[in-house]
RNA sequence: GGAGUGGAUCAGGUGAUCGCCGGCAGGAGCAACCUGUCGGAGGAAAGUCCGAACUCCAGAGGGCAGGGUGCUGGGUAACACCCAGUGGGGGUGACCCUAAGGAAAGUGCCACAGAAACCAUACCGCCAGGCGUUCAGCCGAGUUCUCGGUUGAGUGCCUGGUAAGGGUGAAAUGGUGAGGUAAGAGCUCACCGGUGGGCCGGGUGACCGGUUCAUCGGGCAAACCCCACCCGGAGCAAGACCAAAUAGGAGGGUUGCGUGGCCCGCGCAGAAUCCCUCGGGUAGGUCGCUUGAGGAAGCCGGUAACGGUUUUCCCCAGAUGGAUGAUUACCACCCUGAUGAAGGGAACAGAAUUCGGCUUAUGAUCCACUCCUUUU
RNA sequence: UGGGGGAUCGUCUAGUGGCAGGACGACGGGUUCUGGCCCCGUUAACCGAGGUUCGAAUCCUCGUCCCCCAG
């Protein structure tokens, strides 16, 4: 079983990595987040925490980003095939708790493979 | 029991599992990775309101402009901060607040109202005199109707005296009482109050107390200003170094730049293969970067702020899309509940070059004190 | 992180110590067969809290929010 650990080179970084858009990409809605997957070319996948300040103060933003972060470390093995995944925090109020975050992010996971099946299915002809 | 004032302290704790950042050591060496070990948010880290250190501009030098501070004495690297006091104001009180120099250096403003808002004095009014006039009484002359004189009351104008009173206004030329006067007035007197000067005593000083003489016309300087003291500018995205990248594009120049308030001064470059500006390109890394006006304890000095000194004492975050977390167990606190079971809650808030302050946000506990009420 | 600027009716704005004004909008009325244009009237604001002053949108202090700039 793989340790469930959280490298740097695991984090996006780079602002271009944030803005670029690609027709391949794979966008999951939830209750409190929109979830972008990019296809990548790493054998492995990264996050990238979108908090604006209009969402709240620093201690709120900071929540937002260990928990999701918690979650992604948690999980990262399922993501198949692996992608840059970024997170956006909607204009939902009240304080985030790991479990929901999970519960969002398993859902959004889930939802990606689907399409991705899906494709794979129909392209090969 | 209620209301309140001042001060101090803490900012849940201990494990288990999985993670993150940094230092050190090891794996032969840089990077990466692994192992071990140590450390890892705050009282406000916040607002960026002051003051400094540090770096660059020249080792920041002179003048002007501009800005800041503004009772006294101390503390400090420095401050607009702190401590101790003085004066003034608020509160029944504990206690709190205080940008608190100068208005006879000058300028300006004080809307509306009001006679008048600061400098001459003056409008209404009051009083005296003069000239008219109306009415009444008396006297004289005369033919009844009239004329003259005089007294009193009223009224108009002029001259003079006066500032007691006058709707106003935020503010009106010391207040009250008596004398005095034609009417009045610090004109005089008694008490009270203010201002200025002299002298005496206390205090380092702000100032306080007493006495005596003179005098009694506002306010605003967080209006311009004057006086005293202080301040050069920019800010760690400061600044230094390494590497990568494009093509030699456009404009300007004798003085240009540093210089980002202005002038001087200073420094650098200075006839082109030169300099400046714009445009274009690059957008990585290393250092600065955490040991410092540092902390703790003891002793000494000081009312205190604070300072001095001693120690084999301690090292206490340094990220760079930005670490300091998640899950779970038990205990502690608060609330609901019945004391149990059970459930819920736990504030404000996240380091970014570093310190000293201020201000703002905010949970809990403790100590001392004040006022009111009830009981004894 | 550092530096700079701002906040006035619903919107855009003027006002630098003494009544807070204008335009557009909204509402009501008039005009018209009806609507528009036009005319008349009404409504409606000084970001918040303290201080200076007789008096503050204006001067001072603190706070809240918004915008801009950077090597």
């Amino acid at each position: 079983m793989p340790r469930e650990t959280f490298k740097k080179r695991e984090r996006i970084t780079k602002r271009a990595d944030f803005i670029r858009r690609h027709p391949d990409d794979t966008v999951v809605h939830t209750r409190a987040y929109r979830v972008i997957f990019k296809p990548s070319t790493l054998p492995y996948s990264r996050l990238g925490v979108v908090v604006t300040r209009k969402n709240g103060n620093a201690v709120f933003r900071n929540r937002v980003k260990r928990v999701l972060r918690e979650a992604f470390r948690k999980n990262k093995a399922r993501i198949q095939p692996p992608a840059d995944v970024i997170v956006i925090r909607g204009k939902l109020s009240g304080v985030p708790t790991f479990h929901e975050a999970e519960e969002s992010f398993l859902t959004a996971i889930h939802r990606y493979a689907a399409t991705k099946n899906t494709k794979d299915t129909d392209t090969p002809a």
